[in-house]
DNA sequence: CCTAAATATCGTACACCGTATAGAGTGACG
DNA sequence: CGTCACTCTATACGGTGTACGATATTTAGG
């Protein structure tokens, strides 16, 4: 399977699709479409059918027009999905329990000082949650370059979460990225693990069926026994090769935890300035 | 920009080609090539020019036949890059202070029973080095489904890292997982931010110089107050949208915390159950 | 009202991709 | 030697993003 990966777009048209004010035209004739229609058609798309399945021509026909027209309000689909990206940053999603309990009864851990973790938290599982509804945003580069009125608002709304702990503005900022980069790692493992799954036909339960006696004979358990041991109890438990949710729960747990031991020790020593 | 991604081609047969000896047909013309001269050829191809370079025809043109002779070797395009992710996952990298001062002088971390962090670190940074050393590797879908010999070597060897810790087989598999999955995503944005520069030919810096007057008539700070004093100072203070090798540097830092708070748990009670 | 400018849409075309298919050339075995 | 297995090539198909030119539509200016 070959899907196709999609970088930034042309930053100066990226930034005036982004920010521009569309001012419909004096002359000529009306135009059909808008790019808030060729945008939301083509999130429809991809969120379907993959970002292999976002091509100029599906979107237009989508829409009843032809590949060229969409020229008319788009420089090209590398702005396109530009313009897509900062749109799904627009809600603002409540998890509301999406993995596992939620913590409507942490209310002692907000007397411990520990509040911001809930909002790292609930942070962390919007970025997941936003991962799974659009799976194509893994496979385009959010990079610096194009910064959307969307996002800049989410970055604002990342901040808050991490302000106030006596952090430093650069420590605010790392913090942010250290959860969105491991998120973002994570969210992959869970996708790829649906699509492979989509793909092959197989759960992960049937792939360990079907490969575990081929690995077994080509293992060679003595060579590596640590691979070995762990490998087949993980197996035994996961029921699969993997389970990407649950690595998702245990690593987000740990990442705060280091988050909390650096908040510690800004607290007791406000001032070292040690990044 | 458009870049390639590629996900797992047929499981079966990539794992034919992974672990099958491939014996010397017996009858007709001797062949010129080997599945391992055209996986060598392919990964130089994707260094040099990235997944959007990599196609059968440069491949075949490098070794000067056509491209549907590789479909002799080779069942199809995704099967060969499933091959090559096994092939860069074959040498063992000393990272050899790549980014900053390596822990030469950490005997007494030893002494205090941290030692392993030595070690996760070291596993951490020689994926980092891989990921820049082969930066396509970002775009392809590493999923179980296929498990080469070299990638089986790997997963040992980064768990006899987590061995003997006190940590269960579940937690060790979930620990390497973590930071699997925390250095894909912190090596993503750096990668993500070279590219950049070099797509726009425009540093961080030249960026930054470019869009500030843009952003800040746009930006409106009483709306986003933190956004605006954290961007501000953090703007400053990189030179450049943003600096994603010091972020890989403190994230690593609170990953290994969050491990070590986990660590001292279960070495404190040595069966407690709770994952 | 009429014309001319501006805009939207369409049809065609190009270079590229992965690869299915058919045929031509090569070399070892019965 | 003939046969059969095998490698390699040539051609072709349907797909991609998009450059280019023609056509249709609307409105501003005379």
């Amino acid at each position: 399977m070959t899907t196709e990966y999609s970088g930034t777009g042309d930053p100066k048209r990226s930034m005036e699709l982004l920010w521009g004010t569309q001012d419909p035209p004096r002359r000529g004739p009306k135009p059909k479409l808008s790019v808030q229609r060729i945008v939301r058609t083509a999130i429809e798309v991809a969120d379907a059918e993959g970002l292999s399945g976002l091509s100029m021509r599906r979107v237009a026909d989508e829409l009843g027009v032809t590949a060229m027209s969409l020229y008319t309000y788009v420089p090209g689909k590398a702005e396109l999905i530009d313009v897509m990206v900062d749109t799904v940053h627009a809600d603002h999603p409540r998890p509301a329990g999406d993995q596992n309990g939620d913590g409507d009864g942490d209310a002692d851990a907000d007397a411990d000082g520990t509040g911001w973790r809930t909002g790292l938290e609930r942070l962390a599982r919007e970025n997941w949650a936003r991962y799974l509804r659009h799976p194509w945003l893994l496979q385009v580069a959010t990079s610096l370059p194009v910064l959307g009125p969307h996002l800049l608002a989410k970055y604002d709304r990342d901040l808050t979460a991490v302000d106030g702990l006596g952090l430093t503005e650069i420590e605010m900022d790392l913090v942010v990225s250290l959860l969105h980069d491991y998120v973002y790692g994570a969210v992959r493992s869970v996708i790829e693990a649906a699509r492979a799954e989509q793909r092959t036909g197989m759960t992960g339960e049937q792939w360990w069926e079907t490969y575990a006696p081929l690995l077994e004979q080509v293992f060679d358990a003595d060579r590596y026994p640590t691979a070995s041991r762990v490998g087949s109890v993980s197996g035994a438990e996961y029921g699969a090769p993997s389970d990407p949710a649950r690595a998702f729960e245990f690593g987000l747990q740990r990442v705060l935890d280091g988050i909390e031991t650096l908040v510690r020790t800004r607290a007791a020593e406000p001032l070292a300035g040690q990044t």
